[in-house]
DNA sequence: GCTTTTTAAATGTCAGACTTTTAAATGTCT
DNA sequence: AGACATTTAAAAGTCTGACATTTAAAAAGC
């Protein structure tokens, strides 16, 4: 593991890379504790400040995490699906938000990976996932409730679906699909009418998942998508037509 | 912006983290400029390798980016397609690698991912995508390709076929699914008799984009997955037969 | 033998200095 | 006046050395 000492600059970034290589290529194990800073300045031939950097660097990525006193240390760090969750949701957010993505391509692409579990969770969904997607359609069509906690219980509803599937890696995917999607979709306002649509096609697919029918799920979705594609585009449209 | 002076430590993870939630509530607009260090350590009253340490954080996860010189400083940066992609797949990969995700698991979630591609890529793919599928398959057929060069092959197939559906949000979303499965699928000692198997599976996968035939796209993925869990079925219990 | 105290190792933080890079301001020559 | 060279200042990058804090293990005391 080593750098080159006479490179343009950035000697956290180069030792940073050296051991974020060395973890991914599995040369260090999970739990293995990294040499103290002081031995790594050694090392690399730096000062500790640019060590700490490097491995600031890493605990940000969830790489390593420290212990502070006489055992501690940067350790490498299993990286928990939790972890990853955020990290995933963080970098679709900002993702969509700074790339002038359209609603209508985000969407797209979030109710694609969502068919993609209809079958699976229509076949595995406990009882459990069940009643939560029929809780979160209960919740839904309360009166009086705000557009942000609408979406959130939306967002809670196809997480239910999605996690039906039983696949922890698909969870993980779809988790920054689903999750990006709510900034864009707190830009809507919902009124009674289009919230009352929304809560049947989320009956429809709960419906459908109750049943164990993953072609109907998936059906219900892409009904779903068109109600929410349409739905967008007309409260563009009259936010447009207004500031014109 | 603001931190808690007298909480436990890890004032740079503070600092950090009030300026990662600036960032992504859209209070600091790409490619604005940061206070400069000296300014920053000011302001949350510490010192400056605190705050170059929160820096640090933040630009491992390219939330912002440093320039030097007279007009230097950290900027929060728009994160690009590219950078997300490997970010993705690092955190994909290790999460695979690390949580004892099964083969099974992980094959899944990818064509299930896949599958949803399908339809859309079918519609949409230019002659480009088509031809690219078409070159890797070919070159899937030479003989004396070392399995690494076939693993790499595939992926490239694979994302042809992916970046075919024309939603870069979608070709974000499966880079990592996609691209983790590679050093599970490395583990894998591909026969000629079962590289036949896969390359004619492919070629069939082309032939239903070719024919613009989603259902037909996405038929020939399953049977694709079928023969890739079975063939690392066999590929692990002989494994495991030779290690007892 | 158990509890308390000490100690040492490690990270976390700070202060101050120096180096390097970069662009803008200034000066100089044609 | 305009083009080119020089100076200058601001900022990140780096280093040194020190002190504070945390933590577990070793030592001391009962």
């Amino acid at each position: 593991m080593k750098i080159d000492p006479n490179s343009p600059a950035d000697l956290s970034a180069q030792i940073a890379k050296a051991i974020h290589d060395a973890i991914m290529s599995g040369a260090l194990p999970v739990d293995k504790r990294l040499p103290s800073e002081a031995e790594l300045a050694e090392q690399f031939a730096v000062s500790r400040p640019t060590v700490r950097e490097a491995l600031k660097r890493l605990a940000a990525q969830s790489l390593i995490r420290t212990q502070r006193g006489a055992t501690g240390g940067a350790f490498v760090n299993r990286l928990r699906f939790e972890d990853a969750y955020t990290q995933q949701i963080t970098t679709s957010t900002l993702l969509l938000s700074m790339n002038d993505v359209s609603f209508a391509t985000a969407c797209e692409a979030r109710y694609a990976l969502e068919r993609a579990c209809a079958p699976l969770s229509a076949q595995r969904r406990t009882p459990d996932h069940l009643a939560t997607m029929r809780a979160e359609c209960f919740r839904q069509s309360q009166p009086g409730l705000t557009d942000e906690a609408f979406c959130a219980s939306d967002v809670a509803f196809h997480r239910a679906l999605v996690d039906g599937a039983g696949n922890p890696v698909l969870s993980y995917q779809l988790a920054g699909a689903v999750e990006a999607m709510q900034p864009l979709m707190n830009m809507i306002t919902f009124t009674a009418r289009s919230r009352e649509r929304i809560v049947a096609l989320h009956t429809d697919i709960a419906d459908a998942v109750e049943a164990q029918d993953g072609g109907a799920t998936a059906a219900a979705l892409t009904a779903l998508e068109a109600e929410t594609q349409v739905l967008a585009q007309s409260v563009f449209e009259a936010r447009a037509g207004k500031t014109k």
